[in-house]
RNA sequence: GGAGGGGUGGGAGAGCGGCCGAAUCCGCCAGUUUGGAGAACUGGUGUACCUUCUUGGUACCGCGGGUUCAAAUCCCGCCCCCUCCGCCA
């Protein structure tokens, strides 16, 4: 959510930088509402103080035992205009907050402006390993090893849900057991949260009430079932004035995600390229405005830590402006080599959101004794996402004899060397 | 799911429909006192919005409606917490 105050005095400017994300964002509405709802409280607030002085003088009549039935009338007269005043001032108030609900954030000033494809490559890690043998797609050597079975999870649940068997399964959760001991040993507070959440929840972390489609929902509850965990962890601090001290709050929280992906789906996103059930180990940070972009670097550096850990080659870019998701002002994507499919695949996405998920979840921080709350900034990033880095290792770790070599923090937690 | 009890300021806790943004205690901050600390005493101590040079005003007692000139207080719906019962891990 945007600052209405902001945009009351910067609103021109706000808005051209709103349009490098998405050209047909006009604030004219916005800004014509919010000047007849400054008037309307003006007028419903000069008429309540005129109606509570007039109360109590109701009051003060009647508990000297004299006759009050014209400052009665008179003040069921004043009554009346109100709740008429009242109840429009109501609706310019709603419509003004779901106009600003669909709003995305302000991109920081170096994200590059354009497309998607106008992303830029910050660095890479590693070489894409020499493999001069046949190589084959994790599809391909899951099949033959039994690791995945599209099949019986289709079966059970739906196409894209994929079931992961025997081998598959073990590593599936030796990765999701190392990646979240990894960083809770790095001064991340291990969260375990419930996965299903209701519209408040969704609302803050801004999934709502834009992106609907993508999610899960049971009606019979009012719930959500969870795309990913900021969308819940963004709420952890939902209405408190943290502490200074206690700044940067930083979580990490493992979650199955659910995720409609509804008319996404393209012949180059078969197998475990995109998928409505996956697991994600997520990272989240609250922090105070002035460390947030140096909290990002950080949370990126952690993010590389792991598949450095795990061997991976990967490289890092720079989202565009019109690559942002709604929330955020700045994103940064990392990005595994898949091979099989001769291209790189996102694994992490790590952005700031400065202080648009805190204003809505009302989250804020003191910055010292005796001066006013401040929104905190909120930041997350995967640390990581599974199938693609377990079709990335399959691909990257396969050998000349069609063995998979796991990757050597993972060899303990398996119990072995080759799948 | 059924029955009962409860949600008030950082915490505890009071609150006849009007003088209640809310007693009191604790905590916290500042001052006095002290060699220093403690104790004691004095003062202060919520948030947001509108207006403004200072000021003034409005709203908020779980959430949303209603009754009334006037609601923390009365009525209705919902949510959450606690106790007991049922059901299930």
């Amino acid at each position: 959510m945007l600052d209405i105050h902001k945009l009351r005095k910067e609103g021109k400017e706000i808005e051209r930088r709103l349009q490098t994300r998405d050209s047909s964002i006009d604030l004219s509405e916005i800004m014509k509402l919010d000047a007849r709802r400054l008037e309307l409280i003006s007028k419903v607030e000069e008429l309540k103080a005129e109606r509570n002085r007039g109360s109590q003088e109701v009051g003060r009549l009647k508990r000297e035992g004299k006759d009050a039935t014209q400052q009665i009338e008179a003040m069921s007269a004043v009554s009346a205009q109100i709740s008429a005043l009242d109840s429009e001032l109501n609706d310019d108030t709603k419509r003004i907050n779901y106009l600003l609900s669909l709003l995305p954030n302000v991109p920081h000033a170096s994200v590059p402006v354009g497309k998607k494809e106008e992303k830029v490559i910050l660095r890479s890690h590693g070489e894409v390993p020499q493999q001069d043998f046949t190589v084959k797609n994790h599809l391909e050597i899951a099949e033959e090893k039994g690791l995945l079975d599209f099949t019986r999870g289709a079966m059970i649940a739906g196409a894209r849900f994929p079931m992961y068997v025997g081998a598959g399964a073990m590593l599936e959760m030796a990765l999701i057991q190392y990646m979240f001991f990894y960083h809770s040993r790095r001064s991340y507070t291990a969260v375990f949260p419930p996965f299903l959440a209701n519209p408040e929840s969704f609302y803050v972390s801004s999934q709502l009430p834009k992106f609907a489609d993508e999610d899960y929902y049971c009606e019979k509850d009012d719930l959500y079932l969870t795309p990913t965990a900021e969308t819940l962890l963004a709420n952890l601090h939902r209405g408190e004035i943290l502490s200074s001290s206690d700044l940067p709050k930083k979580y990490v929280a493992y979650t199955p995600c659910f995720r409609r992906e509804a008319g996404t789906y393209g012949e180059e996103e078969r197998g475990l390229i995109r998928v409505h059930q996956f697991n994600k180990v997520e990272l989240f940070k609250f922090t105070k405005p002035e460390t947030s972009y140096d909290e990002l670097e950080t949370l990126i550096e952690d993010v590389e830590g792991i598949l450095q850990a795990l061997g991976m080659h990967y490289r890092v870019a720079l989202l565009s402006t019109q690559d942002l998701a709604q929330q955020a002002t700045k994103t940064v994507d990392i990005e595994v080599y898949l091979p099989g499919q001769g291209r790189y695949y996102e694994v992490s996405s790590c952005s700031n959101c400065e202080d648009f998920q805190a204003r809505r979840g009302n989250t804020r921080y003191r910055p010292a004794e005796g001066e006013k709350p401040e929104y905190v900034h909120t930041l997350n990033g995967s640390g990581v996402a599974t199938p693609r880095l377990m079709a990335a290792i399959l691909e990257n770790n396969q050998t000349a004899d069609g063995r998979v070599r796991v990757p050597d923090v993972l060899q303990e937690i398996l119990g072995m060397e080759y799948l």
